[in-house]
DNA sequence: CTACGTGCAAAAAGTTTGCAATCGC
DNA sequence: GCGATTGCAAACTTTTTGCACGTAG
């Protein structure tokens, strides 16, 4: 991008407003609090450019719209656990997907190359891992009310 | 189902036809040899059918359209036994996704149980692992010619 | 001032649904 | 014949794009 404008920033800031990862239709209701007129194709386009710029990365899970996290470049919590990494200096990331909240979390760990788990004379480039269930909260909020309100 | 169509019969067999995981426009293309005038809404229809008389398994890959294959049935009659068992109760799938030609392949191994790879708190109730790669055929043909030509 | 960025509407791509005609049983 | 099933078109969802206007630099 060429010229900082009030949309870019507002688009960038949703992602430290929330702290989370989210959907372009999250961003979009994020960017709004700051420029109420921002539209959704904007939110896309910022994206694509936050994307290219390595500022942002995108996170798709299995049949869930994409969503996006701000970019891990030099992760300072963990790191150097996997040298010989599968993924040729790329650092992935792996998700808990809350089946009740929806709410998408990020994982601290990886369980390392799984090269052994593709048949003969495959070449294993890279693994997503997504874990699904319930988080903290929402185990929380079950165990103390077992009526719980309709899943989405 | 209660109904024995020709479409029924043209979509099912677009599987053993292809032996493999298919997208929805793929089962219409297959199913269409043997009935021509299949309609893409029927094979959705149909789809549906057979996912819910567990004939047939939604295979949904990060970022990829959803595909079917044919139903592991491993538990011929699966009583309503939810609850207490997870991971290790539940028999699902992985898949190797090859980027170059575009299939996707069952993995035959699971990593098994990942719960430590959760936060504290998140109770974890499955997971899915997805590798992405070159498939056989395409290491082959990469190895003798660099010429990228999918097999379609 | 000028080109990049924006909003809106329309288009793509994948999937679902309303409806009248059709076809299994 | 009855009603489930079909094909078509239209709706829907998520994301992209064309176009005229707006605005940063």
């Amino acid at each position: 991008m060429q010229r900082l404008t009030r949309q870019r920033n507002a688009v960038f800031s949703a992602f430290s407003d929330a702290g989370r990862v989210l959907t372009a239709p999250e961003i979009l209701e994020h960017a709004r609090a700051i420029v109420p007129e921002i539209s959704l194709s904007t939110v896309y386009r910022q994206v694509s450019l936050l994307l290219a710029d390595g500022e942002i990365a995108k996170v798709e899970l299995p049949g869930e719209p994409a969503r996006y996290e701000v970019a891990c470049k030099a992760d300072p919590h963990d790191h150097a656990s996997h040298g010989a990494s599968d993924d040729a200096g790329h650092h992935h990331h792996h998700y808990f997907h809350c089946s009740q909240c929806g709410q998408v979390f990020l994982l601290h760990a990886c369980p390392g190359p799984m090269h052994d788990l593709a048949p003969k004379g495959f070449q294993v480039t890279h693994h997503e891992v997504t874990l699904h269930g319930l988080c903290a909260a929402c185990v929380d909020a079950g165990a103390k009310a077992p009526k719980t309100h309709p899943p989405h």
